[in-house]
RNA sequence: GUCCCCAUCGUCUAGUGGCCUAGGACACCGCCCUUUCACGGCGGUAACGGGGGUUCGAACCCCCCUGGGGACGCCA
């Protein structure tokens, strides 16, 4: 049978960074096997579902890339079809209405927890078959009180629970709407998913549903529960960490790939291997394989992995992935059109760059020069300079040609006759008089690619600053 | 409290009984390269939670302890 994995997130918040690394899990499996990947929105919770959490998740879904082949569902639309299964289960004694109130039950499970035991319903309404009065009921899965059932988990391996130990769960509201175990059942089912993917604060849950599929006549499905991801301090990841939400992770410049790199590698490996492109996670990645203990997440090695891919990209996809970048800083097509090729820029920044934010912020320089005000390291540089200034523009404005390997000779022949053969006393005013700061490319091939008319312009400009 | 899961450098991990004097990577610290910033290269610090077994031999297998996490909802 083909495989069929499926990511279900219920959308009552932002697409969070743990959700991601199953989400990626699911679809590595799904690809790698020829199989499909299919997406589910658990919706069920309307008090905190909303619209927005929906897009959200799809939006990051789909900046990273994890694309789905059926879906997505909406298990708010199906409710027609979990009625249709809880009447049938109703009619065939698998489940049962139970009558007890709220506060009923929770006396229950106080008294249970006081004397020491694990609280759960006792199946008073097992065997009442009057309806009570102004009472709507709810209705619960008879679960078996002997025995046990076993998970067998791809990674966790053999999984043992008392039945005993689970109580009669309720499986559709007095409202008469489905609960989670119940609806995660039916739709596992129905859509006939062979690989139930999912973190592993679920594997509690395993035995239940399969109990309840079992009870339904149908398939048990192979399961993984992945661990999850901590924060950098072992705690629990949550938002005080930083960013959790994927989308932040766009934001602040990181490549999907890299992202999904990262994750991969979040408690599972391939040798020495760090790096992964997305088709080596699909050939290498193997479910079985994926560590049993959570992970914590490590920022500083993120902004790494993320510096290895933007190195290896090409230039010209890479400058592709630059332009909202760029965009947000003003930098926007037709500035770029009338200043040297992006792609080259790149080319020259990409390999001192950790994220794309770092990057544009590099490549600014290149389209919009310095802003008086913002000009950084001119006492240290730039004081009592006019002099080099002036023979720079002398010395540049007469190269025959305009290239790195010339006008680097040029700077040579200054510091010789200058500076006693120090470079950097040449090359370092001259940075701050062209790119506004003391950092920059190499300065040969920075003023080679800004072109030589707007490389005077800065020169001469630059004395206002001093 | 009950049940379930987990446990190798600070972090991510390799390791499935001898190849381990425990390997790689991030971070950190030196040195080299260098016109700045990076990249890169070389080197260094740093771990098998504790106790019992099994075995000629244990990071690897078993038991206990400890520690961490999860579940126990008319949330998902």
């Amino acid at each position: 049978m083909s495989v069929r994995t499926r990511f279900a997130p219920s959308p009552t918040g932002y697409l969070h960074i743990g959700g991601v690394r199953t989400a990626l899990y699911s679809w590595l499996h799904a690809r790698q096997q020829g199989g499909r990947f299919i997406l589910r929105i658990e919706d069920t919770d309307v008090e905190r579902s909303t619209p927005a959490a929906t897009a959200a998740i799809l939006e990051g879904m789909a900046w990273l890339g994890l694309d789905w082949d059926e879906g997505p569902f909406y298990q708010m639309q199906r409710m027609e079809r979990y009625r249709e299964v809880l009447s049938q289960m109703l009619a065939d004694g698998t489940a049962y209405y139970c009558y007890c109130s709220r506060e009923e039950v929770d006396a229950m499970r106080e008294e249970q927890r006081s004397r020491g035991e694990k609280p759960r319903y006792d199946g008073r309404c097992r065997n009442v078959s009057a309806a009570r009065p102004g009472v709507s009921p709810v209705i619960r899965f008879r679960s078996p009180d002997s025995g046990e059932t076993v998970v067998e988990d791809l990674i966790h391996g053999t999984v043992r629970f008392q039945n005993a130990e689970m109580d009669d769960l309720i499986i559709a509201r007095s409202d008469g709407t489905p609960t989670y175990n119940f609806c995660v059942v039916v739709d596992d089912w129905d859509m006939k998913i062979t690989h139930v993917i999912r973190g592993d604060d679920h594997l509690n849950n395993t035995p239940r549903q399969m109990q309840i599929l079992r009870s339904l006549g149908a398939q048990i499905p192979v399961y993984a529960h992945v661990p999850m991801i901590l924060g950098p301090d072992k705690q629990k990841l949550s938002k005080r960490h930083g960013a959790v939400s994927v989308l932040e992770y766009r934001e602040q410049g990181f490549l999907p790939d890299a992202l999904l790199n990262f994750l991969v590698r979040l408690g599972w490996s391939h040798g020495d291997q760090e790096v992964f492109s997305r088709e080596e996670m699909i050939a290498f990645f193997r479910i079985d394989s994926v560590n049993k203990s959570a992970s914590a997440f490590n920022p500083e090695k993120l902004l790494w992995i993320n510096a290895q891919h933007m190195q290896r990209l090409s230039p010209e996809p890479l400058a592709q992935h630059l332009l909202p970048y760029l965009e947000t800083l003003g930098v926007d097509e037709p500035v770029i059109a009338a200043g040297p090729a992006l792609s080259e820029v790149v080319a020259l920044l990409q390999e001192r760059a950790k994220t794309l934010v770092e990057l544009a912020a590099a490549a600014e320089m290149f389209y919009v020069p310095p802003v008086s005000g913002e000009v950084k390291d001119v006492e240290k540089h730039l004081l009592g300079q006019e002099a080099l200034l002036d023979s720079l523009i002398t010395q540049l404005q007469s190269l025959p040609v305009w290239d790195a390997p010339a006008i680097h000779a040029a700077i040579q022949a200054l510091a010789q006759n200058q500076a006693e053969g120090k470079m950097g006393k040449i090359a370092q005013p001259l940075r701050v008089a062209v790119a506004g700061r003391a950092v920059s490319p190499p300065i040969d091939g920075t003023l080679a690619l800004l072109g030589r008319e707007r490389t005077l312009s800065r020169l001469r400009h630059a004395s206002t600053w001093i």
